[in-house]
Parts: structure tokens; C-alpha cells; sequence
DNA sequence: CGTCATTTTGAGGTATTTCAACGAAGGTGG
DNA sequence: CCACCTTCGTTGAAATACCTCAAAATGACG
């Protein structure tokens, strides 16, 4: 995007907080380079990842100048930063541009409606599946065609998906033992049998 | 909102299918009275309501030119409709028009973001309390203040919730018994103990 | 007022959550 | 470069909550 050109550069280590819950929503990021994530702390205690965040997307949604999420890098990135008053201002003066965001918040939405599905699902493993075939979908870093990169932590996949850490560690050996993917580490996937592979990932 | 103007009115009575889940999506369409209900059928044959349409709301959302859910009505509605290349020609010329169009989409991505948490919930009750209280937030119909009005049925609150309508139906029971929230009928509610109501429907 | 659909209620099965303890991995400092 | 420490992940067993199936009760509608 020519967004880039207004924007400050910004570099985060892995594991740095971003910004914090309803922390003033000033900033609007753009996702240059690495993966961050979008969540929430719950009251009880718990903690629900509402997003993976890869390069290209947008994220600093606020509701009454709050952000409604914390964010933290997972690996180190490289984003884009810009000033929300500086944005809005564009759009309105830069039609197309608006309409290339208005394009991508609709995307974020498909998305949003996607990860519903996904984490209505009733089983761990199929829920693992679909989170997987996500994970594939993006476009994947030079080399590495059939491997499935894994940059974030199996606590962090289990807040995504609404799971028990333990239970994201149970589907992903059973997926193993039944040979439909292999894990090489804790950060790659490979599909061996993609038709019960999609089968599986097929919103129930 | 002036696209009223360019709109076509359209009647529909309750328990229309208004158009299918993977249909050619050629137009969009703007709740103006009632309540509609997009869903998907997913293989199993389960069914997962994913969003109630209340007024002022716009559907239609699209994937390659094909729309991603069905949505039939729930009471009688009345829609504005427009043709979709209509509507992107206006948007590109009235940018004013443009910035509220992409409010309303952000609008409805935060509200994706709240029903995703709201399904991640592992408790029936918990997901049920929320339900309510999203209900209750939506304008209500003129009179009846503090009674929350359910036009759909118990079944496509379950749909809605990920819950087997039994779950439901429980849960229902369960916050009366308990005395939080009396039930008059199948469609109305109504908050008795106001804190703990919002304790539980609180994003646990 | 009768018929059909929807909802309620009960009992049993199953998947995930919890709790606890062990094992592995990653990072830091000597 | 290795040892240590802390965090993260794995595994097992028991508890919980929801799902499924079945039947009765209630509500909707002609």
C-alpha cells in the first residue's frame, strides 16, 4: 500500500507488547515484516488470542479511541505506523485509498466470520485442522512450499482456538498417530494425507 | 442513511429465504424493519446461524462475487435493496458516503470479534447471558423498556450460540431458576438481578 | 379445536477441562 | 561452551458440561 510512504517505520522484538487494552487508541499498524498477535485478557483470568496479525494486515481497532485488544509481537517484525487522525484525513481527501481499506476491513470481517466457525467447532482436532490449513494459506516465507510454518507457541494456538493448552497437545498427536500430519519440531507441519487433511478441516 | 434514496423497498413475510449461500451476489441489501438471520449449512448437516440482521444493519456480504451465507427472515421485514456495482459507483463519489459505509463495516467486524468470544465461551448459561444482553442493547420497539424482545426462535438461538437447542433450553431454565432473568413466554425476557446478570455475561 | 412444529425434560455417552507431575526447550550467566 | 533456571509442552487420571437420543408438554396456526 502507498500508505507506507506517510508512516514510520517501527521495529519490536519477539514477545514485546505492542500496546495494551484500552490503552488511548492513537495509532493505526501495518504488519511489514512477522507475526503478531491481537488479545484479550479475560476476568477470569483466562486469555483469548482474537488474531494472528501477518504482514499486510491492519490492526488498531478501537472502539471510543480504546483499543479493544492488546497486541504483541510473536516473532520480531517490522511494522508500519501511522497517526489515526493522519489516516482518516487521507481517506477522505483519497478516494481510491479508502476504498482499497474499506476492501480490506470487509476481508478482515470474512475472516473474523471464518475464526467463528472455527472456534463453534465442538472437536479438538478438527479445530487444529482448520487452524492449520489457515496457517498454509498464507503466503508462506521463500523455499518451504509443502511445510506449514508455526511461528507462534502452543499456548498461544490454544487461546486462539478456545482450547485447553492440553488439548491443542492431544489433537496435534493424534493428527500424528493417524498419519494425516507430520510435526518436525514444534514450529513445522507437513500434510502427508491431505484428503482426510480437508476432511477434517471442512467446517463440520 | 440517503442510499434509501437509490434503493429499491422490498416486503418479505417471516421464514423467507431471501437468497442462498453461494448464490451470485449481485445486490446488497439494508435492514430497514424486522429481523433477518444469515447461516450456512455445513456439511454434517448441523447449521450455524451466524449473525442476526436487526435494523440498520447491511448484509450481503460477498466472496468472489458469491455470497457466503444464505439469510432468511425471521418476523416480516422490510429491506432496501441495491444493485452492488450501484453502490461501488456511489461510494467512489461521494467519499462522505464512503467513510460511513466503512464505519459501518468496522462496526460489524467488532461485533464479529463479540460473538466469536462469546462462542469461544465453554458455558451454555454464560453464552445465553450474553446473548441477552446483546439483545438488549439492540433499539428496542417503542414502549417496552426493560423487557428484552426475542423475535427468534430457541432453536436459532442455539444455532446462533453453537449450543444443541437443549443446551438452550436449559440454560434458560437454569437463569430462571436462579432468579436473574424471568422469561414471559418464548419471546420476552426480562433482567431481575441485574448484577448478576452482567457477572455472568461478563466475557468469562 | 385439532394437528404439526417447537420446546422441555430425563438419562446416558463422550469429549474437553482440570489438576498434577514429568520432560523438553530456550535463555542467561558463569 | 556448559550448567542452571524458567517457561513451555507432554502425558495420565478424574471431574465436568455438553451432546445425543427419546418421549412428553407446550405453543403456533389453520
Amino acid at each position: 500500500m502507498q500508505l507506507a510512504s506517510i508512516a514510520t517505520r517501527l521495529r519490536l522484538p519477539a514477545r514485546m507488547v505492542l500496546y495494551r487494552e484500552d490503552s488511548p487508541a492513537d495509532w493505526i499498524f501495518i504488519v511489514a515484516e512477522g507475526v503478531m498477535k491481537a488479545f484479550r485478557d479475560l476476568p477470569s483470568g483466562k486469555r483469548r488470542v482474537m488474531a494472528f496479525l501477518f504482514p499486510h494486515d491492519i490492526f488498531g481497532l478501537a472502539e471510543s479511541s480504546r483499543y479493544v485488544n492488546a497486541t504483541q509481537s510473536v516473532t520480531p517484525v517490522t511494522l508500519y505506523r501511522l497517526e489515526l487522525s493522519t489516516l482518516t484525513a487521507m481517506l477522505r481527501r483519497d478516494s481510491e485509498l479508502e476504498f482499497q481499506f474499506l476492501c480490506k476491513v470487509t476481508h478482515e470481517l470474512r475472516e473474523s466470520l471464518r475464526q467463528t466457525l472455527m472456534v463453534g467447532r465442538r472437536d479438538a482436532v478438527g479445530r487444529l485442522a482448520m487452524f492449520l490449513r489457515m496457517l498454509e494459506q498464507k503466503p508462506r516465507p521463500r523455499g518451504a512450499a509443502s511445510v506449514i510454518d508455526m511461528p507462534m507457541s502452543r499456548s498461544d494456538i490454544a487461546h486462539y482456538l478456545g482450547l485447553s493448552l492440553e488439548a491443542v497437545s492431544r489433537a496435534s498427536r493424534t493428527l500424528e498417530r493417524t498419519g494425516i500430519v507430520a510435526f518436525e519440531g514444534l514450529r513445522k507441519a507437513r500434510v502427508l494425507n491431505r484428503t482426510k487433511f480437508e476432511k477434517l478441516a471442512a467446517a463440520l
